[in-house]
DNA sequence: ATTCCACCCGTAAACGTTTACAGGGGCCCA
DNA sequence: TGGGCCCCTGTAAACGTTTACGGGTGGAAT
């Protein structure tokens, strides 16, 4: 592999400094003639500037990263989505780190923020924003978002979505529907997703004036094959329920599979709900009534809140709340929306 | 922001020389007392290696890009999540490209390259392998794999698949089924899976000895809406089609939405079968039967090659063929696998 | 006591940019 | 003709590493 021109090279071959030629590439005024020279020179060269010179010189590498717990989660793979093209438009490129929701892996990459391979970070940590977290934060001198909740006051951009009221529209709707025992497959407690909804599946029935039965709450992790397990306890426990309530849509899927498998109907006998309305909701059959989180929109506010960051310097860290909503479907009415 | 230590900060602190700070950080040989100092020196300032710095040195970034035609596509989603861990296992790190199927946005990854702000590229062509591809890989100075066709003889590393054996094992099953009036619903023929697929699927009917009918054949984009349209127009035109094969999952999942709508049993009254055997093949309902391209297997295959590459320098360009099998579920025989 | 060698370590150059600073040339005006 | 100013451009330093090279020290061998 030969080595490629550098502005050493073009500034031989035009017969002008390094100088005059790096003036001209970044447009800075310079002599009609000698812009023509240089010019033609790069032209005839090929010259592309490289970026790690630049990146080093200019403190900047125009680099982003995006550190999710699963790329195969539909719920990132929604804000990667929407994170791409805001970045792109605004000349960085995307960095992707899965981190396998391991917490030691979350820290080494804010760790990482401190060797400079990136500008910026947006993180979306499944087991919270601990101690380690907040200090790895302060320590890197890069900005930071965070998708999730932060403990209060922590100086971090933060998108955060109200999953309480998105669990209360769940509940609220299914009571409407007449249901009154409703189950909730849970994942874990440890995570910060599965807390929030254990305490606010909680709430709701309090809300609502149904009493809580444990005989109803299953726990388990976040995929498919996990839900299923978890109905299919659940269902042995308490034969009786007449409504599940699951903590992402995937868990939810796993139910319908098991549900349909015992001869349950769904919406019939036992209506789903499930959670993050993604693209799956739709696919399932009977289509699945969904918690909308508004991922892809918590993805645009995330990236939206670094550029900013990005562009403008430090500021007073900011909070954005993405207010969920209820995508009504097949699995609970028995209905299909056009 | 303070700026952060470097070695110098650390030459300073610990009395000694620059050169004896990089060495004991790279564990070259160096006299225990020296090593103590600067690792003492190194902790205490909490230092991190600026990676930018290192990479003009060593000319290298460890860092790795992959350009696909849409995130959104579960096929590519499969092979992100291959391609990550292997990558990050061997030190690198994963740059993402979203092209939206732009050829222009493709040769602009590739000329990107030449910026050196990635070690390697794996990219997947919608649209083919053109001659400026070729021009742009040639000048790249990068190892480059390609997920897809390429020209024969083309000079870079390929993992491809058989669509052409793929359709071929889907029209089979049909056949064996007793389907006779198999229709098909293509993505864009510029597209080197629509192009490939067009001629298997004439092929395939040709070994059945079964008549090509342009009726049967409809072509629209490769998303779920445009198989919904394909199927409307295809049924209107051919109302006694007793299959349908699809060029990927999501028309599929569009033509069962169809034909849901229009009561026709599936299968009964037609079988589906889908192609790239994605997650949403085992979601949607019934579940779909799908010819597997081994997306997963072709993106661990091509981060294999392009590690190697890396690693091993210059080499003769390899081709992996990655053989396509058939899953098959309800949407073709009634019956869910287990 | 001299020579040689081994072992450490420091100096300096290099990677490819950007940019502060100053020098040189031309022009205008006095 | 000389002074001042402006415009253009070149020199050199800086960004933070790694590494070739050579110098210095100390001990062993002669």
């Amino acid at each position: 592999m030969a080595e490629g021109p550098t502005i050493n090279t073009i500034a031989e071959r035009a017969g002008v400094s390094i100088a005059s030629v790096s003036r001209v590439l970044n447009g800075l005024p310079t002599r009609e003639e000698t812009v023509r020279r240089v010019l033609r020179a790069a032209e005839d060269l090929g010259y592309v500037p490289n970026s790690v010179a630049r990146s080093l010189r200019n403190r900047r590498t125009d680099q982003v990263a995006f550190a999710m717990a699963d790329i195969g989660n539909p719920v990132y793979l929604a804000m990667v989505r929407e994170i791409q093209p805001v970045l792109k438009a605004a000349g960085y490129r995307l960095l992707l780190h899965s981190t396998d929701a391991d917490v030691a892996d979350e820290l080494d990459v804010l760790r990482g923020l401190r060797e400079r391979y990136v500008d910026g970070l947006i993180m979306s940590p499944l087991r919270g924003v601990t101690e380690d977290h907040v200090a790895a934060i302060a320590a890197a001198r890069a900005p930071v978002v965070v998708i999730g909740s932060v403990p209060e006051g922590t100086p971090v951009d933060n998108v955060r979505t109200d999953s309480r009221t998105g669990v209360r529209l769940a509940l609220d709707h299914l009571h409407a529907l007449g249901r009154r025992r409703i189950g909730f497959l849970n994942g874990p407690l440890d995570t910060v997703p599965g807390g929030a909804r254990a305490a606010a599946y909680r709430e709701a029935l309090d809300a609502l004036g149904l009493p809580y039965d444990g005989d109803l709450v299953e726990v388990g992790d976040f995929y498919r094959q996990d839900g299923a397990r978890a109905a299919r306890a659940l269902l042995g426990r308490a034969p009786d329920v007449d409504a599940l309530m699951c903590a992402n849509d995937l868990i939810a899927l796993g139910a319908l599979d098991v549900l349909r498998r015992a001869g349950r109907e769904v919406p019939g006998d036992v209506a789903v709900v499930g959670m993050d309305d993604t693209d799956l909701a739709s696919v399932a059959w009977p289509t699945l009534t969904s918690v909308s989180l508004g991922s892809a929109e918590r993805g645009r506010a995330a990236a939206r809140l670094l550029l900013d960051r990005l562009e403008n310097g430090p500021r007073e860290p900011r909070v954005v709340v993405v207010e969920p909503s209820l995508t009504v479907r097949a699995s609970t009415t028995g209905v299909d929306p056009e």
